[in-house]
DNA sequence: AGACATTTAAATGTCTGACAAATGAAAAAT
DNA sequence: ATTTTTCATTTGTCAGACATTTAAATGTCT
């Protein structure tokens, strides 16, 4: 039983742990592949490849010419945001992961942002989702388009909580559910209903009212959880 | 301004696209890396850098031998824990993130899974929890350990949630705190009031009252970010 | 025919050497 | 002093070669 990972994966792991130590600090220039190719003894083409899995990690940037190199990147909520997305979003289509599931895990933390939302939410906030929600209500919209207005909607509530680390976490969540959420077709009747709630959200964010935000929420939750199993039904019996 | 990426990020996306759309299903054969320097009219190398990318992401994985080559790769919530830790870790220590934040976070998030796992935890969680109860009560355990364990027995509550998304959702949260939490002393006094909690919290558990066990975790909070406050407040004073 | 050993083909892993392109700094020209 | 040119450094790309691994195909013996 060898475990012997590529040479790439090596020293692409030697490097990573100096950066996730703090050994290696932001911004600091690595050394040219040149020179990292003569202190791990190995041809610059693997030194190449080490970096390349950095780079997709977003840990390194590469510069070109003369004064340009592989630097240590400041990581930023931003780029894992992406990550964070693009990862849930595999793990939910690759893992058949149920709607009533994703759902769950997405209304229980978004629940969690709500009391927060509530005492900080700024105008800012509240007048983003005042307009997405004007969307929503707009005839002739595509199911797309409702989807992502909705997850629009929800973001702004999650950003209202003024914790990055919070809005991070729950990118994933909020987003990588998308695609299940394309698949429901949206009635002119449950549009109304999930305008009306946000509507409500809205109203008691402004007012800042921990307990009716939480309450609402939970409405919502149960009412999407609803919404998909009907759509899970309609499917099972046309199947 | 331009902004031509380099091929091998291209081609990396490329492939990526196909494997987020479904295109390239679960364990496909991707073509020889031969066959894909024709296809995308590069040389071995630059595919070579390309599929690296995407093996650092956990998108494929690669064997040698006349039946090898590179698989489009079942993307485990084992492999999105690792990641998502790393991520993580990462944000927190490369942008300040203060200590009050990150905590916050994290209970939020982890409320959030309480009432959940109030209702589904299993007697393996619940023993889980005991157990590291026990430890985190022993004499002459080092703060490190104490926080090992704290971890620990925060990701059996999470786990008793029973929604393997939440899990990996809040593992993040939880051990991308465990840095800053070991820079905290936990004196003798501040260990028996945790062990004191989490005992209350695990006997809530048992009897799935969840009333009680959001109630405690809000006491938990509010004491870590006391205990928090504290140590910020002596650094202050020193310096 | 079946079991075992050998060969072979295909694929990734690694190395070498070369050239292109970008880029900032130093040198030269104005 | 300013602008232009040159130049050295570094990453990006390419081509070709060889090493290593692996399973299938082939051969050999019982």
């Amino acid at each position: 039983m060898k475990n012997a990972p590529d040479l790439s994966a090596q020293i692409a792991k030697s490097i990573r742990d100096a950066i996730v130590s703090g050994d290696l600090p932001v911004d600091e220039r690595l050394p040219s592949e040149a020179e990292l190719s003569e202190q791990f003894d190995v041809s610059r083409s693997t030194v190449r490849e080490a970096l390349k899995r950095l780079a997709a990690q977003s840990l390194i940037r590469t510069q070109r010419g003369a004064t340009g190199g592989a630097f240590v990147n400041r990581l930023t909520f931003k780029d894992a945001y992406g990550q964070q997305i693009t990862t849930s979003a595999l793990l939910l289509s690759m893992n058949a992961v149920d709607f009533d599931t994703a759902c769950e895990a997405r209304f229980a933390l978004e629940r969690a942002c709500g009391p927060l939302s509530a005492t900080r939410r700024t105008a800012d906030h509240l007048a983003t989702m005042r307009a997405e929600i004007t969307r929503q209500a707009q005839p002739g919209l595509s199911d797309e388009s409702f989807c992502a207005s909705d997850v629009a909607f929800h973001r702004a509530l999650v950003d209202g909580a003024g914790n990055p680390v919070l809005s991070y976490q729950l990118a994933g969540a909020v987003e990588a559910i998308e695609p299940l959420m394309n698949m429901i077709t949206f009635t002119a009747r449950s549009r109304t209903h999930i305008v009306g709630l946000h509507t409500a959200i809205a109203d008691a964010l402004e007012a800042q009212n921990a307990g009716e935000v939480d309450a609402l929420l939970a409405d919502l939750a149960a009412y999407t959880v609803q919404l998909g199993r009907s759509v899970a039904d309609a499917k099972k019996t046309t199947t």
